[in-house]
DNA sequence: AAAATGTTAAATGTTGACAAAATTCCCGGC
DNA sequence: GCCGGGAATTTTGTCAACATTTAACATTTT
């Protein structure tokens, strides 16, 4: 590996760094399956780093949870159950919960004074590529939604957490990509969330923002498990 | 170190773990001072492993909060500001809140059956050692109190984090080891979530449960305010 | 004397080698 | 044909050495 170009914004000053940005891609983007296994030497070897490196790249991802770790038996990549993505879910509301309810407070507190304006805007955007059938643009939207909103919170370790939570559901994510329903359900919920924010009010922003996660997850599980049965 | 008798229970069935946990206890204990810098190969020779076992453990601490990391300059132990406090707090009061409402609603559906004796008994034990003025054990079963909530959350990882969280407190943990004010209150506040949980009230556990960290956070901001000294 | 530059020492980043543990695979026995 | 035991291989855990970067110090220049 090529003295690696020093991408100094993601911190990959360090060569194992870089390693861990690369398996943690080969994860996401599902090149490594889950419960598949990591071996030290192969990757070593397939990046033209020492074990060592590949060791403590996949050290770090153990300590993210992307990665499972086993005294004596090596690393496999988590494969995340489905009671665990119901607890990720809890666990995503609870912080983006919090998140909402501290951007909302900060607001008021004169702290964001751009908020309001840049989630307004996202949100016609998002409307836009709604209309247009661009779901691409509307997912990048709506990261974007969540990112302003955490970045708003003042809180740069929730942030990190949340980042963290939503990169453990990978496997699940990937399905639901063509997730596109009820896409007007979740703007309304958008709406809703920028609403209580633009009106500082903490309670209402914290409960909207815990709501729209909720409904996240139960939209996900609608269309990953088309039970037959439901309502009457 | 000699060969390390591996305490399994805590994952140091390896010996980068078990340095990991000293490093962890020398930093949590004080001894190790907030904003000092830790030498890989001090601590190697102190330790009697070598400096690639001591640098695992240090990333590995890095990755959960405790320590700085800065390329090519080194570790340094973290310093937690006031402000980093206040969002350490907010993201406990989410969690917890989370884990209470999950406890509700897991005791509703008949999955909790034993938690309310557990939490009764443990309120008594806690109104004793008030009584008897004994700290140290009302320290105790409050820590043992919340685990509880945590553990019958059904959300191990929700468990781990609250647990990095107050960790990483520890700066001001130490400080307030005295505190010994207003047990009532706090007392009385256990009181209202273990109603609510008993109940399966899940939104009323939530709610309690995060004004009771928000409480903890004033209690504790009111006793160790002052003291804006620069370097000590 | 202060700032800038070159030199040296120390600490971190990275690597390859050795030791211990686990897995695999072969072989004899039933 | 199946099972169990044990050697051989593979893989992880640990270590010591090399390379690179940073920090400290001495020297030169203005």
């Amino acid at each position: 590996m090529v003295k690696a170009a020093r991408t100094i914004g993601l911190q990959r000053a360090t060569l194992a760094g870089e390693v861990r940005g690369e398996i943690e891609r080969m994860i996401v983007s599902g090149d490594l399956a889950a419960g598949e296994k990591l071996n030290e030497l192969s990757l070593s070897n397939a990046m033209g780093v020492s074990r060592g490196t590949v060791r403590e790249a996949i050290r770090s991802l153990a300590d993210s949870g992307l990665i499972d770790l086993i005294a004596n038996r090596g690393a496999f990549v988590h494969k995340t159950t489905l009671s665990e993505a119901r607890n990720l879910y809890d666990l995503r509301g609870a912080i983006f919960g919090m998140a909402c309810g501290a951007a909302a407070r900060r607001l008021r507190e004169g702290a964001e004074p751009r908020l309001v304006t840049q989630l307004e805007r996202n949100l016609e955007q998002m409307r836009l590529a709604c209309d247009h059938g661009d779901t691409t643009r509307y997912y990048a939207l709506n990261i974007e939604f969540h990112d302003l909103l955490l970045q708003a919170s003042g809180n740069p370790k929730a942030k990190t957490m949340y980042d963290n939570l939503v990169r453990e559901m990978h496997q699940f994510r990937r399905k639901g990509l063509s997730l596109v329903t009820n896409v007007a359900e979740s703007i309304q919920e958008h709406e809703d969330i920028t609403k209580a924010i633009a009106a500082g009010d903490e309670d209402a922003a914290r409960l909207r923002a815990l709501d729209h996660i909720t409904s996240g997850f139960g939209r996900y599980m609608n269309l990953a498990e088309p039970d037959p049965s439901p309502k009457g």
